[in-house]
Formats: structure tokens, C-alpha cells, sequence
DNA sequence: AGCACGCCGACT
DNA sequence: GTCGGCGTGCTC
């Protein structure tokens, strides 16, 4: 007697599905929830597969979670393809990609998943416009499609909802507005729909577009399961639905504009918009004592008389050393990156290749003996504001809850980092100021140019036209610097491309780090040095050597290693990762895979 | 002998 | 992730 089998993937860190029998009379399809009694407690997972079996044992599928699957062929096709390229399970895939578990009754109306089958990939688009925002709205809402708004994070969410009137998905609104705007969605009501990571996969009727705003924003690689950016989630999913996919951004990631380049992605030419006076304050020599220079001081002046706020941009101190002389940073002669300063160690380490040196008596370059750390202590640039400007408002940019205006009215100078330049409206401040840019620039982290551009764009874009960005800075010629002073992303972006070229880095090589954790230092050691071993010799990866993470004190001792490789890594390290169990404990410690990792400080 | 702890495999 | 089995080693 033959009766019906499901496959069940559950969110754990095991990559196989778990097998039930079906009880009859409950209807189950691929893609939906259920919940199944796994090790002596019911849990809620996916169903993967229906089958029918002629002798199935063991336990049976309790019940339904919703009446209707959550996900269709494409997006369960999406979510193994981005499960497998970041070594997650698929179930831990799907359950980070889900709307809330439903605590209200019946009554509620869920609609089953539209079921897509795409022709062709859809066409990827890039808007870098200063008009890309707006024009995204007015195409929304005057068009007739369905359509998926990404934001980075839960406060852009709800201003997109706002802009669109659009349902949200993101953990900003309550359980039941999310579940409503999924399963809504479905059925193509609400026609727009707005969410954070958890909405990549939700459902939406032929004919759709797929936009991610800010798509240069690390936040779209939150940490968590499925180990890779919304933006590649996204083009899997616009390829496997033949969506349209749409990313927006002033500034993109150089990955995205290197496609572009290549003809796999569309950027129709962006006319030049609004752009203030961007001015580059050479610090060289000159910025010891105070941090506001002649320039800045200004420009401060100046959003005072137009009667507009301004900001201060600052960065936790670096932990590059550079030369106060000659303004050259020690790099790692290997990876081109800012050598790392332990203090504790006193030495200077690469964060990407490990190389450690004892720290150097003086400048590599010019012989001079004043090496320090560069940046400038919030408490420090307050003081000498308030000093310099007794009549001046000033707050410190309360860390981002997404609740609210960071700049509250009254206030005239608020000090914080570049997170807060997003949550500013466009054209509104009178100036920006990067009290030391040069932080940005020497991140141990090759995206650093790529980051201080970014950064010095937003400001821009945040200034009234006839307001004024100052970057203070001992790199004037800076080619991200030069490209902001001049309004022009391809001078950026030819530099920057070539430098990664050189290098190995993203978007020619594709990075993956593998870390290590363990009881004792010497434990996550070995660990991380038996993954090494077992990825050397394959054709086409670099292994860096292993270096250690944090102090070798810590609670939990860490060691990483860096692989560099072609775009098909992640099935080159499939087979050898699969042997070593990552995410499963061996020898007291455990292994954690991150593919195209973006940052590593 | 009896128990505490930690490692490791298994989870339908 | 979480549970339990079982081996090691300490204690009564």
C-alpha cells in the first residue's frame, strides 16, 4: 500500500530533509510550512517534496502551519541556489526568507504563491541618477505590475511604504501587517510591497519588478543564514522568475558597475544632478592640535547663515599608522591594504594575509619619525566645536533606532558617522564636514576607497546645492576624493577597477573567508590550519595563510582564512568544505564559511 | 560503584 | 540548534 511522503527541511544547521508521512486528508505542496515532531518536540519546517512511498515508516506531519504554500517553484529554486552558493542549509535559507509564524486564528486569507515559469532571465537595471528615487516611485505607483521594494534597513523600509503606500514586510510592522502583505501579494493586493532581507522570496504575479534601494549598503549582508547579499539573492531570483531586477544607487558596488561595464547589466547615463561645492582640505602637516580646518570652520559659517543644520562625520579611530610627515600609511606590501596596529602586541598585522611585522621605528617612505594613528575622539571635535562656535547647537547623532529625524529641529550641528548621512533628506543640510576622512580611506579593508566615495557622495547628496562638503584629508589627490570634487563616478570607478585588478580583488577574484572558533587558541589553530591544508593544491584558489582574529585570549580564540578564486568558488570548495562539517563541532571547535564576505574588521 | 562533564553523532 | 549516549576520570 502506497501512500504519500513528505520531505521536510527544518531550520538547522544540517543539510538534509527529514522525511514524514503525509496523514490523510491534509493537502501539502512543495513550499509549505509545516509542523513535524523532531527529536521529541514539534517544529516548524518546509516542505521541499511530495512523494508517494510504498513503506513509510516513522512519524507524521502534524499539521499545516497556513492552508497555502509560501513559496512557488522559482522561489524554491532561488533559495537552494543562494542555500548552496553560501553553504547554509536550505532550510535555514528558507526560514531567514519567511514571514512570521501566524499567532491569530482562521479567518485569515493566505493565497498561494503565483506559479512563474520564466522564459528568460529578466533584464537587470543600475539607476545612479539623482532623479533614481523619485522616478522609482512614479513608475511604481503609475504602473499596472507588482512590485518589491528591498531596503537596507527597517527605517528606509517604512519611508518606502510610506512614499508607495505600500505593505510591509519587514520586522518594523506588526506580525499580522507582514503576513498580510505576503500572502496579500500573492494575489497581487497590495500591488507594491515593501520589506527588508526576509522579503527576498516573497510573492509576486507576472509582470514584476524587483527593486534594491541602496545597493552599494553592506547592510544588505546582514549577518545569518543565507550568508550572501540581497542583490545576488535578487538576481537569481529576477533570473528565475524572469522578473524585472532594478538597483538603485548614486554610488554602486564596484561589482555591479564592473557588470554593467561588461554588458550584463543595464546603466542607462545618468545626467548630472544638483551638486554643491565639494572641497578637499589638505591636513597634511597642519591638523595635530584641532580638528577643524580654516575651510570647514567656513563652510560651518556658512550652513549657519543660510540657516541649515550641518553634520561632522566622523569614524572610530583608525587602526592604520600613518606618517604625519609625508601622509603615506603603512600597507601590507602583499594585499595593498592598511596594516592593522595591535597595540597590545605592538605590532602591525595584515587583517587579510596575516603577516605581522614589529612596529617600525619610521616612515618606509620618507624617513620620518612621527608615525600615529589618525582620526579624532567625538569628545575632542565637540569641544573644539562648542569652543569655536559658542552659539552653536550641538548633539551627537544618537545611534540610528530608525524611529524619527536623526537631526531633531533646533539642532544645528550634529556629530556622528556616515550611518547618518542615510537618514537625512535630500538637499537638506548646509554642510557636511569629514573631520578625517583619511579614517575611511585606510580601513584594513580593500573596499576602503570604495567606502570613503561612497561616503563623500552621500554627503553630497545631502547638501543643499548651495551648501558645501569638506573632507579633511592628507590625500587630496585622492582619486575618490578628486571624483566627488568633481561630480564624476567614472573617475572613480576606472580607478578603483583598475586597483582590484592588480590586486585580485572583487569583481575579478571572488573572495571566501573560513574562521575557526574553539575552546583554546591552539584548538581553532588547528582547525582552521586542517581547512587550509585540505584547499591548497586545488586549481584556481589562493589559501592565505591563517591568521588569528582578536586577542588570543578572547572567550571564544578565532582564526580565519582568506581564499581567493574564480566566480565558480563556491563549487570548488563545495566537496572539501563538505568533509571538514562546517557548522558542526569538531575537536571543541567549529567552522563558519562566509563567500564574498564585506568587511572584516 | 556512582556520578559529572564533555565530546560527538543523530535528529524522520 | 539541541539532545542524549557514552567514555573518561574524579569522588564517595
Amino acid at each position: 500500500m502506497t501512500s504519500l511522503v513528505a520531505d521536510v527541511a527544518f531550520d538547522l544547521p544540517v543539510d538534509r530533509a527529514f522525511s514524514y508521512r503525509v496523514p490523510p486528508g491534509l493537502a501539502l505542496s512543495r513550499g509549505q510550512r509545516v509542523r513535524a515532531p523532531l527529536q521529541g518536540r514539534v517544529r516548524v519546517g518546509v516542505v521541499i517534496a511530495v512523494r508517494r512511498d510504498d513503506a513509510p515508516g516513522g512519524e507524521a506531519i502534524r499539521d499545516a502551519v497556513e492552508p497555502a504554500p509560501l513559496y512557488g517553484a522559482a522561489m524554491l529554486a532561488t533559495a537552494e541556489r543562494a542555500a548552496a552558493e553560501s553553504f547554509a542549509s536550505l532550510g535555514a535559507t528558507l526560514a531567514a526568507l519567511a514571514p512570521p509564524l501566524p499567532r491569530r486564528g482562521p479567518g485569515e486569507a493566505v493565497a498561494a504563491p503565483p506559479e512563474v515559469t520564466a522564459a528568460a532571465p529578466g533584464p537587470i537595471e543600475l539607476w545612479t541618477d539623482a532623479g533614481r528615487e523619485d522616478r522609482l516611485v512614479a513608475e511604481l505607483l503609475h504602473g499596472a505590475g507588482s512590485a518589491l521594494v528591498v531596503a537596507p534597513d527597517i527605517a528606509a523600509a517604512r519611508r518606502w511604504a510610506e512614499r508607495l503606500g505600500a505593505g510591509r514586510l519587514d520586522s518594523g510592522a506588526s506580525d499580522d501587517e507582514r503576513r498580510d502583505a505576503w500572502f496579500g501579494a500573492a494575489r497581487g493586493r497590495p500591488r507594491l510591497v515593501v520589506g527588508t532581507r526576509s522579503a527576498l522570496l516573497a510573492p509576486l504575479p507576472p509582470p514584476a519588478t524587483v527593486a534594491l534601494v541602496d545597493e552599494h549598503d553592506p547592510a544588505h549582508k546582514p549577518p545569518g543564514a543565507p550568508r550572501l547579499h540581497s542583490r545576488d539573492v535578487l538576481a537569481r531570483r529576477a533570473a528565475a522568475e524572469g522578473s524585472r531586477l532594478v538597483l538603485l544607487s548614486a554610488t554602486p558596488s564596484v561589482e555591479s558597475w564592473a557588470r554593467a561595464d561588461a554588458g550584463e547589466v543595464e546603466r542607462p547615463e545618468a545626467a548630472p544632478g544638483p551638486w554643491p561645492e565639494v572641497i578637499a582640505a589638505d591636513t597634511r602637516g597642519i591638523l595635530r592640535n584641532h580638528p577643524l580646518t580654516l575651510p570647514l570652520t567656513r563652510a560651518i559659517e556658512h550652513a549657519s547663515r543660510a540657516g541649515r543644520p550641518l553634520a561632522l562625520i566622523l569614524a572610530r579611530e583608525s587602526a592604520a599608522l600613518g606618517c604625519d610627515e609625508c601622509a603615506e600609511v603603512l600597507r601590507c606590501p602583499d594585499c595593498g591594504i592598511a596594516l592593522a596596529l595591535s597595540r597590545a602586541a605592538r605590532t602591525l598585522a595584515c587583517r587579510l594575509c596575516g603577516r605581522a611585522e614589529p612596529l617600525p621605528e619610521r616612515c618606509g617612505a620618507c624617513g620620518g619619525h612621527r608615525l600615529s594613528p589618525v582620526g579624532w575622539g567625538v569628545e575632542r571635535v565637540e569641544a573644539s566645536l562648542r569652543k569655536r562656535f559658542p552659539g552653536l547647537a550641538v548633539t551627537r547623532a544618537r545611534p540610528t533606532s530608525g524611529a524619527g529625524p536623526v537631526i531633531a529641529p533646533g539642532v544645528r550641528a550634529v556629530i556622528g558617522t556616515v550611518g547618518l548621512l542615510r537618514d537625512v533628506p535630500r538637499g537638506s543640510l548646509g554642510a557636511v564636514g569629514f573631520v578625517a576622512l583619511d579614517v575611511l580611506l585606510r580601513q584594513p579593508d580593500f573596499r576602503a576607497g570604495e567606502r570613503a566615495f561612497q561616503g563623500l557622495w552621500a554627503a553630497a547628496e545631502a547638501v543643499h546645492p548651495s551648501g558645501r562638503v569638506i573632507a579633511q584629508t592628507r590625500h587630496p589627490e585622492h582619486y575618490a576624493v578628486r571624483a566627488a570634487v568633481r561630480q564624476d563616478r567614472g573617475e572613480f570607478y576606472s580607478h578603483e577597477v583598475k586597483f582590484r585588478a592588480e590586486l585580485g580583488y572583487p569583481p575579478f577574484r571572488r573572495l571566501c573567508t573560513v574562521s575557526a572558533t574553539a575552546v583554546t587558541d591552539a584548538a581553532a589553530r588547528a582547525l582552521v590550519e586542517e581547512c587550509a591544508a585540505a584547499l591548497r593544491g586545488i586549481a584556481g584558489l589562493d589559501v592565505y595563510p591563517p591568521a588569528r582574529r582578536g586577542a588570543p585570549t578572547a572567550k571564544r580564540p578565532r582564526w580565519s582564512l582568506l581564499i581567493k578564486g574564480p566566480a565558480e568558488l563556491p563549487r570548488l570548495l563545495a566537496g572539501p568544505l563538505a568533509a571538514l562539517g562546517p557548522g558542526r563541532r569538531r575537536r571543541g571547535g567549529m567552522l563558519q564559511v562566509e563567500m564574498d564576505p564585506v568587511s572584516w574588521s
